[in-house]
DNA sequence: ACATTTGTTGGTCTACATTTC
DNA sequence: CGAAATGTAGACCAACAAATG
């Protein structure tokens, strides 16, 4: 068929192969795509041809444009739904590092979600004790990869704070959440497998499936859970892996499971056979924590703990619960990935731990927290505010006209940093806009009251 | 063709295919292949029967069998040489962790290489002097996911010291040499992409080549060098995309590339547009050292500089240098792995180049190591010992008869532990049988003394 | 309810380059 | 030196399953 008949048809992307007889078909269209994708010539959200057309107009065969789809796939760039068609994933192009404050001067960050940061001062007072000790130097050494044996002892009093019974000799000490999440993906998964996720997720997540290869699977939120359902069906038809899963206060909707979401997950998870990567960060803030999945399903759930938000954000210090059956190939990733956990860190957060002071650390940044949720609340009560009241950040739905990135933009313009949606974005992501508010961030309860007042402002005018 | 026709044909592997129905083919076939190797019913240098016979046999199709093996040979567990056939990689079963001291008690430890530990005092010393300031708990905020601009600066230095120039913005800091080399290999190399590496290769990249997918291709040494043809070749025929290479007191042989072979090695590195990921972690050794290939290719390679051995191991922080058009993928990686690099190590590694004590720690760890070399030249000087006298490890080549295992295991029974060369074997690996000898790690020169002592002993028996 | 559209995936075919003999 | 042995890799085909209308 002579490529003319095309020219009158419409196709959203028309890619011209330069055929330069070096890189073979299939790369060279995943190439263009990519490029087509980074440059904004194709957006969020746009449909692609579907692999047949795009095959006949290519004049190649259809195998072969799936497998240049399936490349970009697996970086995260476009998702294919069977039955529907492939589209530009959500999140293109809102993929910022963690921590950029570029810029920021000027602006009240509700943004990047930064822990408080008073209570620091316990970790240099700790910090001088141990300094006091004549056998420090020894803490300098080498030692275990999965830490030292005192130390994954704190870990024990640690997770089981968290409600969690785990041995010391299934604890890994890895160097904070994204570091242990790393540790844990590169050793439980390889490049093509697939994990699934809430449709809105933690971005840390986005960027290590992105470099990993791993491809991640969109599912619905519902009232705070998952939707089982849909999750079910991917294991069924999908051959999902596992599961990344955060039930404290959700990043970033700040939902929290109920017990019987929690049964009903972890019921799924064990008939499924699933690997779960549970993820604990948040559950420091709630006074009575509901169990873990990790203590329901305790076969299948790898469960992260890191103490960079309930302590201090420069102890680089998570702590990993692991399943027996897993136990060896984590060790073996936290040994390829760091050999070990920075041992100066690791002894405060120790000390921190054995003396008590962390709960009380923890107890200080509950009160503060309530208060600024309190004034959340106040300024933004009349809005689809989601979140429990103990929470680090909350979720503000959008009223209709409104996408995460025009908010976001909006809201800069007037001197207020907020992460809209497509930056948690998963997938095609069919979700009800919103924006994340970082309430911890602020250095002050003044500065959060100005920034929310301006927020206010915005969503009334509109 | 009836598959009794086999059974009198010698095969060196027969699978039997259960075909339960669920599992495909290719990877029923390659999941024994596993379970056999890791079984030790297969062991390192057998050779498998060629991928046709094993498709006839099980009645499937080549490229099936391929497949399968392609699999294997991504884990690092076999490895093809095309027109030779398929063995099994001759690492298998001696990679264990990297710190792994079980059992030691009672042995001299010329095995993991550690550090000289004495100079740790200095580093107590500044860390306490850095409590005494007013503002430390800023310290403990986050930053720059790159690094403190200062720190950037530190490394600055630090990377001038080793003979490269570098601005702060193209510095990242990591958490020590295996994080660096984690952040590059995960950032600038997808799974089924070819790295070359030495035949006998630091085994932390043997560990992370496995996890990510990355497939490891030997490169034979030859005096002190790479075999700068069969690298050339590499690059032909099979789309190698990089290099790991290490030209200061290569581990394990502690050999160094003289001035000719970096400038023939950096010349092919640009000539076929290598990705070289350089190691410098022993480049601190040398009171002169040669310029990096990072100097004289400067598009192309990634430079890895860690601190771990030069001022203490507890201090997990590296520099990495990094060329133009990998900066941004780099920062992306180590934002993914860590998000940031352990702060209050960073800044102890700061004052400690800004205040000058660093040199003064590297020149008494020369002092101490070149005594212990002079004391392993005069135990071992009449057998085959390689490596350079201010080295911080030896390479010993054995005399016929002695496998590197076989030799561990005999230095054992005596009170010695060493690492074979098999623990640091890529590929096949048809290199000369030798032992490593770490002669840092033990406590004391007397210590080392009596391990030389045994070693001698054991050599001059046999 | 059923045919059509559409993405996914396992298995197959062919060309090619190197090593061995 | 050339033929046979051998591994590698891109492209192709066909079966399948979900979504759509």
């Amino acid at each position: 068929m002579p490529v003319n008949s095309f020219d009158d048809y419409p196709m959203t992307w028309r890619p011209s192969l330069r055929r330069t007889g070096e890189e073979p078909l299939y790369r060279e269209i995943a190439g263009q795509l990519e490029a087509d994708i980074r440059s904004g010539l194709l957006g969020p959200g746009d449909k692609l041809p579907p692999q047949r057309e795009l095959a006949d107009y290519l004049d190649v065969n259809l195998s072969t444009v799936a497998r240049a789809f399936k490349l970009c796939a697996e970086k995260g760039l476009i998702c294919g739904e069977t039955g529907r068609g492939t589209y530009i994933a959500a999140g293109v192009g809102s993929d910022l590092p963690m921590l950029d404050e570029t810029g920021l001067d000027r602006c009240i960050n509700l943004g990047a979600s930064h822990p408080l940061y008073e209570q620091n001062a316990y970790v240099v007072e700790t910090l001088r004790r141990l300094l006091k000790k004549a056998n420090v130097s020894a803490v300098l050494e080498y030692g275990e990869t999965a830490g030292r044996l005192s130390h994954r002892r704190s870990g024990q009093r640690w997770l089981e704070w968290m409600g969690l019974e785990v041995p010391p000799e299934r604890i890994l000490l890895t160097a904070g959440l994204q570091n242990s999440l790393a540790v844990a993906m590169t050793a439980l998964l390889r490049s093509g497998d697939k994990l699934a996720v809430s449709a809105l997720t933690y971005p840390g997540v986005k960027k290590l499936a992105g470099l990993l290869g791993v491809q991640l699977l969109p599912v619905p939120c519902r009232r705070g859970g998952l939707d089982l359902e849909v999750l079910d069906q991917l294991c069924r038809n999908e051959g999902v892996r596992g599961l990344y899963v955060s039930p404290d206060h959700h990043n970033p909707t700040a939902a929290t499971m109920d017990s019987g979401q929690r049964a009903a997950l972890a019921e799924l998870i064990r008939r499924r056979e699933l690997l779960c990567l549970e993820d604990g960060t948040y559950s420091f803030l709630s006074p009575a924590p509901l169990p873990p999945l990790a203590a329901l399903a305790p076969e299948q759930c790898v469960y992260l703990s890191t103490v960079s938000n309930a302590l201090s954000a420069g102890l680089r210090i998570a702590f990993v619960g692991m399943p027996p059956r897993y136990a060896q190939a984590l060790a073996g990733g936290g040994d390829a990935l760091n050999v070990m956990a920075p041992p100066l860190e690791a002894e405060v957060v120790s000390q921190l731990i054995d003396s008590g002071l962390a709960r009380q650390m923890v107890e200080e940044k509950r009160r503060e927290l309530r208060r600024r949720n309190q004034l959340t609340e106040r300024y933004l009560g009349n809005f689809s505010l989601l979140g429990e009241s103990g929470a680090q950040f909350r979720w503000l739905e959008l009223p209709p006209g409104w996408s995460g990135r025009s908010f976001e933009e909006a809201a800069r313009a007037r001197g207020v940093q907020v992460f809209g949606w497509e930056r948690f974005a998963v997938g095609g992501g069919r979700v009800t806009p919103g924006v994340r508010l970082a309430i911890s961030s602020p250095r002050s309860r003044q500065e959060l009251e100005r920034g929310l007042g301006l927020l206010r402002n915005l969503l009334e005018e509109a």
